[in-house]
RNA sequence: GGCUCCAUGGUCAAGCGGUUAAGACACCACCCUUUCACGGUGGUAACAGGGGUUCGAUUCCCCUUGGAGUCA
């Protein structure tokens, strides 16, 4: 009987997950991962309540367990990182690298020591093993596809990988865990930075980045507020700025348009905004799933953000590794250190940071 | 100092004797969401103070206070 260890975060996708496999006759095990120890908002340790709820779950699928605790790697990989990309002024996504970093490897790691033939989580995407590689699938269910946030794992970080999830929907999923009797089956779906939780994320990137006040300024150098420090900002952003009308100013909200780090100065436009559409998104590495498309320059689809509809592009690749693409509708708010990730019908090709 | 103008929520800004005193932005809450954001719904919040005139004053008059401009 094959053994499969399942990543179980305490939430009800990867319950259900196990649960499935668990039907279809694998031999399966339960890994719990503690990758933050500070406890959040609201002082409650979630990683202790989704731990509690993870041995509830195991025993009533009836299946072992076991927790790691990978805080170390989490931040010696990922957060540190994040702060770094944060201190230039871009704005990173550190669930990306926690995929390729952590959960595909430091995790699976681990599971193979535990004798893993597989490993499985309760990520909404689909891998497919071909000839020349393993893909990675859009999901089942277009509103949870999860495939953004794997654009950097690799063909052999998929190989003997299974998503149980990926031909279901949501509505699906709950339900077979209501009928599995799964304790967690109306747990409300988990937010905000994985591991981390839902923050104030001003408050804690303060913890970790000082604050540093300094003008707020529109495009022809007036200064309109101040601000607490240019790197809690993103472009596009509206929320947190504190500015409201001004004489002789048009109606309409201020957004972030530009930021200047060194000066630490940050640009807003009120009621326009014309200047963060872009059309040209430049990432200076990409990674391909499984590999590179034989033609150097393809059509193909694009998103910038998790969620975002997909938008029809035509990327190229550059000598150096480089991808370049160009939209065929201007994107809002094209943010340094996210991911732009390409798409072929149901086939995520991978993704690059934007430069 | 003289003269003139202005004074509505956190900000901008409608109102021009009888209104539940608009709206926008901000802020807050909720929703959405495994990043940061965007977005959606809803909410809190004002007539500077004191006198008049009037059946009735945010609206008219006077004073005080606080701003702006201007003239030796």
């Amino acid at each position: 009987m094959a053994k499969v260890v399942v990543g179980l975060s305490g939430g009800v996708d990867s319950a259900v997950a196990a649960y499935l496999l668990k039907e279809r006759g694998y031999d399966v095990v339960g890994l719990f991962m503690r990758n933050w120890v500070e406890e959040g908002d609201d002082g409650a340790c979630t990683a202790d309540e989704d731990f509690y709820d993870v041995r509830r779950v195991c025993s009533v699928l009836d299946i072992p367990y076991y927790g790691v605790d990978f805080s170390r790697e989490y931040y010696d990989r990922v957060f540190k990182h994040f702060l770094q990309e944060y201190e230039k002024g871009r704005t990173p996504n550190p669930d990306v690298l926690c995929n390729r970093e952590i959960k595909f490897a430091s995790f699976a790691e681990h599971a193979r020591k535990l004798g893993a033939d597989y490993i499985a989580t309760g990520h909404y995407c689909r891998a497919e093993e071909r000839e020349d590689g393993n893909y990675l699938l859009r999901a089942a269910d277009e509103n949870k596809d999860q495939t953004y946030f794997l654009n950097q794992v690799t063909s052999e970080q998929l190989q003997n990988v299974i998503f149980p999830l990926g031909d279901l929907i949501k509505g699906e999923v709950r339900e077979i865990a209501e009928r599995a009797g799964i304790p967690v089956a109306k747990k409300k779906d988990s937010t905000g930075i994985c591991f981390i939780g839902e923050r104030n994320f001003r408050k804690f990137l303060s913890q970790y980045l000082p604050m540093k006040e300094g003008e707020i300024r529109t495009e022809s150098g007036a200064v309109v507020g101040t601000h607490r420090g240019v790197f809690y900002y993103t472009l596009g952003q509206r929320k947190g700025l504190g500015l409201g009308g001004i004489k002789g100013g048009r109606e309409g909200a201020w957004f972030v348009i530009g930021k200047d780090v060194k000066n630490n100065i940050l640009y807003v436009s009120q009621g326009d905004e014309s200047r963060l559409y872009s059309d040209i998104i430049e990432c200076e590495s990409f990674n391909f799933i499984p590999h590179p498309p034989k033609e150097e320059q393809f059509d193909c689809m694009v998103r910038i953000r998790h969620r975002q509809p997909l938008q029809q592009a035509t990327a190229a690749i550059l000598p150096g590794g480089g991808v370049r693409i160009k939209t065929k509708t201007p994107q809002r708010a094209v943010c340094a250190g996210q991911y732009a990730v390409l798409y072929q019908n149901q086939i995520c090709l991978g993704g690059g940071e934007i430069k």
